[in-house]
DNA sequence: TTAGAAAGTAACTATATAGTTACTTAGGTC
DNA sequence: GACCTAAGTAACTATATAGTTACTTTCTAA
């Protein structure tokens, strides 16, 4: 083993923040706190990402960037808190390629889905994708809602896919039919 | 006009402190900021809510406790940053009676539109109730993402309260047919 | 009209924080 | 193995910040 690995301070700096960057946010976020946790030395938290803002940005880089999109599946809290907390610092102005082609796909997959006969022709695909991605991210970001809206926050991720399933299938034209939910849930264990 | 107005100082104080932490949230929220640019005194912020926390408090009960809940309207961009601002920072925790009524309305109202028939019976109104509020939240606290998915911002409030009605008209037991959009929309000006 | 409470002010303090300076140590290369 | 560059460290600095102290001014009520 080393004595030196770059490679390895730079990844458990980016590590701690991405950790910090979730949790509290970007003002909340303290430049000591991040090298305390992450075990390097301050000092080389600015050689690698310059100063706070470069930190932050090579967080997105490193969780959003490059992941997976799909209509039905829940980003990690994780990830959705740093969504969020991207979204109320920089607002709109994101210009950023990668997740754009994540979300093209994301929308093709719907639109695919649409000429197969699975969604009704009118509907904006766009709106939908939009609608999904939503659902997902809101009960990471506004967890409080979820429970005044009286659902069970400990079973989201299943029951919320289950139910988003049903809802797609609901809107395939000619499906008069109340359908059935996909899963049946186990009555929640208390205590 | 008398020198001193207590009831307008913690008015202003609070229409100043609504807007910073909508901005900027708690952290980022400056008490002197607060202070400066409600006109008051520094001072008068701790004598009137005790400490940031306290001020943070008041600003959710005078906007987001005794506000107007409905399943297709979308809240201001304000209000909806404030309560991201809050789910992130304080998570699940809340204890609102008021809030918790208005929600109950907002659910209540789902429910009877599903006893009238217009929705189906395994649909669950909780989650549906979720999803509506989620998207009618998210491109506020998100708003990169509704570029990125192709939908344009600026019209977003209309187009997206139409989309969602169509959403649910076409949930609607026994609608087979595609439903058309039911506003049209105007192409946008560039520039 | 005067006492006393409440409203308001300005200057202050302790501390926390982003970012820096000045230095030491390791490791590769000729 | 000497040299040089990059990795790493610790102590420092300027400033910003939440919250306070000590004070003055206005209003109210007896």
């Amino acid at each position: 083993m080393p004595k030196r690995d770059p490679q390895a301070t730079r990844s458990k700096i980016l590590a701690a923040a991405v950790q910090s960057f979730s949790e509290v946010g970007i003002e909340g976020t303290r430049i000591d706190s991040v090298a305390k946790r992450s075990g390097a030395n301050k000092r080389m938290i600015y050689h690698y990402f310059g100063d706070k803002a470069g930190l932050f940005e090579a967080v997105v880089e490193a969780r959003l960037e490059s992941r997976p999109w799909s209509a039905l599946a829940a980003p990690n809290a994780t990830d959705a808190r740093l969504m969020a907390w991207e979204g109320l610092h920089h607002g709109a102005a994101t210009t950023s390629t990668a997740r754009q082609r994540g979300l093209d796909a994301m929308r093709e997959a719907l639109e695919e889905r649409r000429q197969h006969g699975l969604l009704p022709n009118g509907l904006n695909v766009q709106q939908l994708a939009l609608v999904l991605l939503s659902a997902r991210l809101l009960p990471h970001i506004c967890p409080q809602y979820v429970g005044l809206l009286g659902v069970d926050a400990a079973q989201l991720e299943v029951t919320q896919a289950s139910f988003l399933e049903q809802l797609l299938d609901a809107l395939k034209p000619g499906s008069g039919a109340a359908p059935k939910p996909r899963v049946k849930l186990k009555p929640r264990i208390s205590g």
